[in-house]
DNA sequence: ACAATTAATGTAATCGATTGCACGAAAATA
DNA sequence: TATTTTCGTGCAATCGATTACATTAATTGT
């Protein structure tokens, strides 16, 4: 029931009376020891139960097989779900994913790099939070010889490496879908233009009402945070300064959501009176009432593909040059409920 | 931009031409080195910009500050905010989070646990998956002297404290809810009684039935995963054979907002036809169209108290003791609109 | 049979920080 | 002034694994 000894090499060295540098090469399957030892030292490892010590591996090597994913919120299901497509493709190769949340706050994101740092991962896998603007620790990061990656949520530094989805793309597409089914004049409720991904949004938006020849109305764009309780305020906001508007398209589906509420709590048929298009395809998008017509964006498939990119950078680094890569995954809409009129 | 070169107590120990041993002792405040050179050497760690190698300490101390939270989903918003609570908890105290998911599968929890000993936590929190029987695993954690905490999914090991919620009394109080709003034949749909919560969510309603005189139909129970899907099903089952029920207690907020999909789709109104609870307060279920009455766990406080009961081991251990402690929280029934009759 | 290779193993330094023990100097005591 | 404490510091071992270099043993060639 005490802490049980550990077994480390010299245990085996001494059972044997062999050195602990025979054994440690024997382990690694040096060919600089004789078949007979190899099997003997193995045989011996087994029995004793030995595991090798990662601390001691890691203070020599310098590589822990730690990687730290920072996301803003690890409950929503975007990040959650990059998140497993980080780990299927790291797992294998031995490596372990930490993982780490901001709320949205800078100084926690730092905080939580300066972290990790000091715990020696080999790499980082960043969305970035909201509030970030100075990327002071995000240099920081690379200039320490770290690999990085951005992912969906980036920030312009040279020398990094990012995968991220066409988000102008993917709102050209909303705001053209809405259009098509009839809708003329289609409200935007995004978010900070801070962030990259909510500018793209927004000059998707854009690109497609000048597409269709639409006029573009500033009472009708509105910029909010990532929440139901934001949706409420932006609809009262808008019925409140009796802006006249028949569709929205919302660059969060939780703002999504909340707009969907307050619209019919003041008695607005959807997709009826008003049409809505979210953002994200969070998965209670699917079941509700009436199935929202949403934006999805292969969050799986954006991990697995930024762990490959951390994984060409460390051979990459190996060999002492570093490439920035910059991967565009192309978004996918997914046409629901909420924006299909009955009529057409 | 290349490896930057980290600065160690020698590099300091050399500028100041005294030995490694005054600067660490210095630099740990002890009060065997003079004011003198403690000052001095605070302030050259300072211009070097010294961080402490927390593998070397790791390593030499056989602490990391790390410690490991083990469950099913992260992005389950029960478990987020646990995980929410831990770090809130620890990370004043110098420790740090790391999160792994086990998808509920017993295999990838087992190997996740041997990860997280070998990267020499000081600690583990765990929420066992679904699949799991064999606790050798966790065995194996409390036998290696690393303190072990359950929350919520627990397994009865001796030597192992737990942290968890009253499902009974959560279950009681739901099922008597709706009794109290004149149901009267309450279905209900589990999960699989492996699970110590699901066990006793079941008791719950059923002592809620005996305590008012109800009838037990072992047609209207179902056990089934927590999943939307299987909300639809379970309906589907009970509607396809003819089993008569006017309200639902499901173990789960994703069974239940699948059941009401099930329902609607097939012309029942709720909550007037059908009253509908479900289990865990997940955000959702305060924003649907109509908002379901759900027993909410308070999470985050569960977290805090895992992270106290595991900081009370640690001081424990030191002292060469153990106790066991069971902490049980108790739950909140939400009352909203899918289980109050207009009629009452 | 003896020198020259080659193969197998051992020695010791290293990664960075901590700490028991020893030593010299200064301060306190007699 | 002589002797004992106290104080500040340094030396060296330790945590566990790796690896350059040295050394010994075995093998080959002539």
């Amino acid at each position: 029931m005490r802490q049980k000894e550990k077994v480390t090499i010299y245990d085996i060295s001494k059972k044997l009376n062999i050195s602990a540098a025979t054994v440690s090469r024997a382990l690694n399957d040096s060919d600089r020891v004789s078949l007979k030892t190899k099997e003997l030292v193995l045989k011996t490892a087994k029995e004793l139960n030995y595991q090798q010590n990662a601390l001691a591996l890691a203070l020599k090597s310098g590589r822990t097989f730690n990687v730290g994913v920072v996301v803003p919120y690890i409950n929503h299901t975007f990040f959650a779900s990059v998140i497993r497509g980080i780990e299927e493709e790291l797992e294998p190769k031995g490596y372990h994913v930490i993982i780490c949340q901001t709320h949205e706050n800078v100084e926690s994101e730092a905080k939580q790099i300066k972290t990790l740092l000091n715990t020696h991962i080999d790499g980082i896998f960043i969305s970035v939070s909201k509030t970030t603007e100075s990327v002071k620790h995000i240099k920081e990061v690379r200039d320490e010889g770290v690999p990085l990656v951005f992912f969906d949520r980036k920030k312009d530094i040279s020398g990094v490496s990012s995968v991220t989805i066409n988000d102008f793309e993917g709102a050209y597409e909303a705001t053209t879908h809405l259009i098509q089914q009839g809708y003329t004049n289609i409200a935007h409720i995004g978010g900070d233009h801070k962030l990259e991904i909510y500018k793209h949004r927004y000059d998707g938006y854009i690109a497609a009402l000048k597409a269709h020849n639409l006029p573009v109305n500033d009472d009708l764009l509105l910029q909010v945070n990532s929440t139901v309780e934001a949706g409420i305020e932006a609809v009262k906001s808008l019925l409140k300064n009796n802006i006249s508007f028949d569709a929205i398209f919302s660059a969060s589906d939780y703002v999504a959501l909340g707009s969907m509420r307050e619209l019919r709590a003041n008695g607005f048929k959807i997709p009826e009176d008003v049409g809505v298009v979210g953002f994200s395809n969070e998965p209670f998008t699917k079941y509700l009432e009436r199935p929202l017509t949403t934006v999805g964006q292969t969050p799986v498939l954006m991990g697995q593909i930024a762990a490959q990119v951390f994984l060409e950078q460390i051979t990459d680094v190996k060999k002492n040059f570093r490439v920035e890569k910059k991967v565009v995954l192309s978004p996918e809409l997914y046409t629901r409920d909420t924006s299909i009129k009955k009529g057409s």
